[in-house]
DNA sequence: GATGAATGAGCCTTCATTCAT
DNA sequence: AATGAATGAAGGCTCATTCAT
């Protein structure tokens, strides 16, 4: 989480306690406590959400999320204390329901073959960019690129490390292990080529020949004989 | 080059010969001409890139390009149409460094061993990257976003392709080509590890370690056993 | 009216009811709902109508507009989406008032000789003239040329196809009706030649002479032989 | 002419020697008083026609007009002192050729009887405004839309004047003559309505009914008996 | 005589944010 | 709690005009 001294999301894993007992000037103007208000706050974040998917960032602003939401502007800073602020709940609301999906889906993997294993894997990663670009690949798009320019990893990163640990565990490779910097290259190929297909919008994204090709990058990379020289 | 026919690289490689004959009322501005606006053209998109490296791309406004350059907002209109046409200059003048930069590179690999080709190959790649590091992080992040948003495939990837082109004649491989979707996995893969890399401005860069997992990356690839399943 | 759904003349013809239910990202502005906001616009085309009278057409621009009603700039907008719809809205409240006092005029109208009628009805249109002239020639002259180039036909041409009405049915003629252009010609001559006085700013205009030689114009014409020749 | 002391119109008729003697700040940096200086101006003020002409009034800018005209801006402003005075220049040339060719036909008039007479006269008016408007109609209606900001009478109304005086001495009429008023209103509504029908853009203008309806507001106006009351 | 690079006030418009009601 | 009127810095851009070469 980008700022967690001041989330606005309210997943059910996010604890809700760590917000500032009293608000300084950045804070937000009123702690959404009530039902009313919680409600409230998720309507504007829909409403952010779909000008996103409808008309552009370029449309993304404090005016006409207040007005989509259908409240006056004044109520909308009584939530949030700033443009950014909104941007930042966006993210965390975005991040969080994708973890929950992959988190979910991983848990079903079975060990078994290595083979198998990445493959179940690789899917599971493609299906959760494709859905992206199902609902609305605008949204997708201006959602990766909010979160890169604020520097997030977007959980996805962290979640891929997880993976490259359920895979360590499930495999029971003889040679020695990946270092820091194979870890490092493999989750950033294997993420930065989904990334590129959606940003590409490319169709090739669904198809059978782009996951035997990722499985494919993955596999050689483990089974690569050790490291060169 | 996105508007071939108006275009203020300098590059050798741009024809300077193609001036149009007759400007209408609404053609784009006027040409330098004079060895001074030739002069005031470079000031001003060198302007605007000390900008986009030092304040960020949302300071990167006309009148504040105008006035680093040490020119009124006038001249800067003198010479680009719009605020666009200073992004898409920018872009040419970086994509064609860059490409004349690694284009002189690759032209010394001598043929060999294919693991001693394809480590030349990612240190160039390294090196060009590394490079962008340098300038200013931020510069680097903000050309990417802009040529990405301009569906610009950053002239890097046609060289990828070629990269792949020219390991495919230096190897005398049995096994069958590279279909489509694992060229495309492959480049997508190796310059988006690269770039992640700069974007999160990692000191694993320039280390040994980072270096032998891209070409483990790479190889593990190529080597792999065809198709799985 | 130019843009019936979104008038800003606060006419007792106007239909106040017809506000749209939901306005999409691009509608024109807020519409004015509370007693403040209505006074706003009223003092905004005021100041207009006062730039325009006091100062010409070329100092109509939003920001002089603003200061002069005392708002800031981003009040003006706030109510009109851009310079044309306050240009409009200007026309519009001219026109209906203006409309509203020659009906009223009209309306008084005893039927009786011909000759008295089309003397009262050109008394009436003097006076209607003479009004503009009173409040500021400039004024006066920008709006025609602003109605001209909009097309308008200034509903005094409607009126003027009225008094011919009232005139056909005042007059017990045997011959012919006028034709399409001898109604064309009659009401551009009178008009013209109203506009023409005003816009020269001639004293004539309040003269009993110059008001004989009107009446004189129109009945002439009226009672002329039918067709020359 | 709207400045006497100020005039760029080479007509054969404007005497050239009324230019001062020295240079104020107002005055154009330079007298053309060689051949080709005089033909820059004509090509300046054939630009500018050309440019209201194709693309109206709000590109007549006069960096466009240089470029049009083929020459630098610098130079434009060696024959110009500002834009008001290319616009004066380019009214005055208008009505000079106007004057000439209604003049012309004015002299071919023979004298005969009254009703004939008016119809020559008619016909050369509506001649000279329909040749406008053959030409270019936007041209004209900018022309006019100038010469009235300008508060020029168009030399066609002291035209219409002589018209008046022409018929008077072809009439061999009884009663009394027009007074003031009269001829001001009959010249008014003459040519208000003319310019009424240009400027709508009517193709009634060289219709047979147009020309009938006009001859008779005329005849009308000059058989009627004596003001009424 | 001619050029064209340079100027900068000023135009229209947007939008995040505040605050009285 | 909610409203929405008001704000004003700032942005992109135009165009008449000047002046060194």
């Amino acid at each position: 989480m980008s700022n967690p001294q001041f989330s606005y999301s309210h997943s059910p894993h996010a604890p809700e306690g760590i917000m500032a007992e009293h608000q300084d000037l950045v804070s937000p103007r009123k702690r959404p406590t009530q039902a009313r208000a919680r409600r409230t706050v998720d309507l504007i974040l829909e409403a952010a959400a779909q000008i996103l998917a409808r008309d552009g960032e370029e449309k993304l602003t404090t005016n006409h999320i207040a007005e989509r939401a259908g409240f006056s502007i004044g109520t909308l800073y009584q939530y949030f204390p700033n443009r950014e602020s909104i941007l930042d709940a966006l993210i965390d609301r975005e991040r969080e329901s994708s973890d929950r999906r992959i988190r979910a889906a991983l848990a079903k993997i079975e060990p078994g073959a290595i083979a198998e294993t990445v493959r179940e894997i690789v899917r599971i990663l493609i299906g959760s960019f494709a859905r992206r670009g199902r609902v609305r690949k605008r949204f997708a798009i201006s959602m990766t690129r909010l979160a890169i320019a604020r520097g997030d990893q977007t959980r996805l990163d962290q979640i891929a490390g997880l993976i490259i640990g359920a895979w360590r565990d499930a495999s029971a490779r003889a040679g020695r292990d990946l270092d820091d910097s194979e870890v490092y290259v493999l989750t950033r190929a294997v993420l930065g080529t989904l990334r590129a297909t959606v940003l590409e919008d490319s169709p090739r994204l669904k198809t059978r020949a782009f996951e035997d090709a990722l499985v494919r990058l993955i596999l050689g990379f483990l089974r690569s004989p050790d490291a060169p020289r």
